[in-house]
DNA sequence: GTCTATACATTGATAGAC
DNA sequence: GTCTATCAATGTATAGAC
């Protein structure tokens, strides 16, 4: 990350801002309802104004994602195994406090279902990534004994993922008694021969 | 339901060819990215024509997801214990020739997260009975000795209710190894003693 | 870099003829 | 029961002044 001095540094200034701002827009009610003028006002400024920094509404929903991605893959970064699980909870445990977080991609996940959707490709491969990740992180636990048996990485992956992904509606719907980060750690827990 | 004859006759039958249409155009994108316009197109009439039959676009909304639930209720009732779960993992294996109402479901309860939404009330109310009564079904397994010690019955009940719904979602999303039917056998099975 | 003004499409909804 | 015509509101996007 270079120093930015000039001109540059409050454009860039005020493009974290445009992003922050689309970012609590579209977590509110998704891509598709959400406009561009409302997340001008949300910064504080017309909506031509916003338009000279972003290309259009989906340049807009691509930064939003970006940035959030980068964030997400820092915390597993380096981890194997059954520590890659231990990070997962720790994540699930946080977005508690990140309601609109939550809420931006399970809206978003389900609108980019459709193949016309501007999102529909990030959040195929994004689930396929995710899916292939943890597999691994499972088979690697396999190969330390870790693992009960009869387990297939790839298969409990694919539980897990969805697991979470329902766990995060259920809690977004107002089930006060779910607790995504001790809920994922139970859940969890079914696979390893010690608790995480 | 009594027979129906003169002016009524028609206009019952339009009414269900709208719904009809309207199901698969919120199928398609969801509620709030669909136009009334398109539910007209779809079914072949002028959009102020649809409206004589209907109220606004949030009638029908209402009116597809009543005549969904009304079949979805008649699957499950009488039955109680293990049955339930039996019939639920036909419902998801039959949902499995039913994108269409998958992605409706998927799209709307993720929208419908927003308390501003049409439907919240609907979502919620709909979880917590689905839940409510999954949970009796577990408790009734347990009375007769087929539920693995250490249950607890309402939290089966959220875990089956996460998996399912995240299940649909990764299925949506284009994961060719899943199987809604037979990974909702395999989930449930892990509850009880004997296998479904 | 930001604004006003505006173009242009599309939305949900209503009025009124037939 | 269905249509055409039309409304006000809202959407994205662009032109051009400052």
């Amino acid at each position: 990350m270079s120093m930015q001095r000039g001109q540059y540094r409050k454009s860039a200034q005020r493009r974290e801002e445009i992003v922050e701002a689309a970012f609590a827009v579209f977590a509110r009610s998704g891509y598709v309802a959400s406009s561009v003028s409302e997340i001008a006002r949300e910064v504080g400024m017309s909506q031509p104004g916003l338009l000279h920094h972003f290309d259009g509404k989906p340049a807009l929903l691509q930064a939003v994602l970006e940035k959030r991605d980068a964030k997400a893959q820092q915390m597993i970064a380096g981890k194997a195994g059954i520590d890659v699980f231990r990070a997962l909870v720790e994540i699930s445990a946080e977005s508690q406090q990140q309601r609109g977080m939550v809420q931006l991609y399970t809206i978003l996940s389900a609108e980019a279902t459709n193949s016309a959707h501007p999102a529909h490709e990030y959040f195929v491969r994004r689930s396929r990534l995710i899916v292939t990740e943890m597999a691994q992180a499972f088979e690697t636990a396999r190969e330390r004994r870790q693992l009960n048996p009869g387990v297939s990485p790839l298969q409990a992956a694919l539980e897990s993922v969805a697991f979470t992904e329902g766990l995060q509606l259920l809690w977004l719907q107002g089930f006060v008694e779910v607790d995504l980060g001790e809920q994922a750690r139970t859940f969890f827990n079914r696979y390893f021969c010690e608790p995480l």
